[in-house]
DNA sequence: CGGTTTTGACCAGCGC
DNA sequence: GCGCTGGTCAAAACCG
């Protein structure tokens, strides 16, 4: 067991009384990469549309980074617990729920990684996951729009398992890009998550994955709370 | 037969 | 107002 987890939490609370100007927020996490894993050589992106994200990994990797964020997102106070029961900083406090994400007025996401970090003086593996999101409250009535976190991955495969379900609703060739993006909606009733799936213009082994919305529920009916901490656990071994 | 994917049409937002 | 573009709809095709 691995005992110097770190989930990094930095973000600033939409303030309602701000208007009509961009609001910086930032969530993510780190935690220590696990032995049985590999990473290949990581390297640089320079994606003008995705500043910061800062490497590569693994497919496997990455379809568990994806998983472990949305545990962040959909249940920060479990996944504050689960990873307090796993050594993490217990002064650290992922609350999410506080910067309020279903009231944002509108939202980009403007950085993202998963990858490999340095902690300080040690070279210890770990796996991250961050999105900054530039917020803009705007002035008059305007279209709500949900948040959003994308994330950059390195597979051969299109739909990573995230552990809901999705339903594809269309595909459309967007400019300057050879590859098709994928419109993918989730199919629990009730639920409005939606996300967006492409393949990287400059290098076609990226896939670029954008969540819009917060599910309203657990991920698909096979993959029960307690089995999300299992997978979670088997992460660490 | 029911759920999913495909794909052309349509719509809305935005810039000029 | 018009054209461009991204996002969504919906009917048909596909598949298990």
């Amino acid at each position: 067991m691995m005992s110097t987890t770190n989930i990094v939490n930095h973000h600033s609370l939409f303030d309602e009384e701000q208007q009509d100007h961009e609001i910086p927020m930032q969530m993510g996490f780190n935690i220590p990469f696990p032995p049985n894993m590999t990473l290949p050589p990581l390297g640089n992106c320079h994606d003008q549309s995705l500043k910061g994200v800062s490497a590569i990994i693994t497919p496997e990797a990455a379809t568990f980074a994806e998983a472990l964020l949305a545990t962040a997102v959909q249940k920060p106070r479990e996944f504050q617990d689960l990873a307090s029961g796993f050594g993490c900083g217990g002064g650290q406090n992922l609350d999410l729920n506080r910067s309020r994400m279903n009231s944002w007025a509108w939202g980009e996401v403007s950085d993202c990684w998963i990858g490999k970090r340095s902690n300080g003086g040690d070279d210890h593996n770990h796996i991250g996951v961050s999105a900054a999101i530039k917020m803009k409250k705007m002035k008059g009535r305007r279209k709500v729009r949900e948040p959003r976190f994308c994330f950059k991955t390195m597979s051969d495969i299109d739909v990573l398992d995230d552990g809901y379900k999705w339903r594809k609703y269309g595909q459309k060739v967007v400019k300057n890009t050879q590859h098709p993006r994928s419109y993918y909606r989730c199919t629990q009733d009730s639920c409005r998550v939606k996300k967006r799936v492409e393949r990287l213009a400059e290098d076609p082994r990226m896939v670029i994955t954008t969540y819009e919305g917060r599910h309203a529920h657990s991920p698909s009916n096979e993959l029960e709370e307690s089995q999300t901490h299992s997978e979670l656990a088997n992460f660490f071994w």
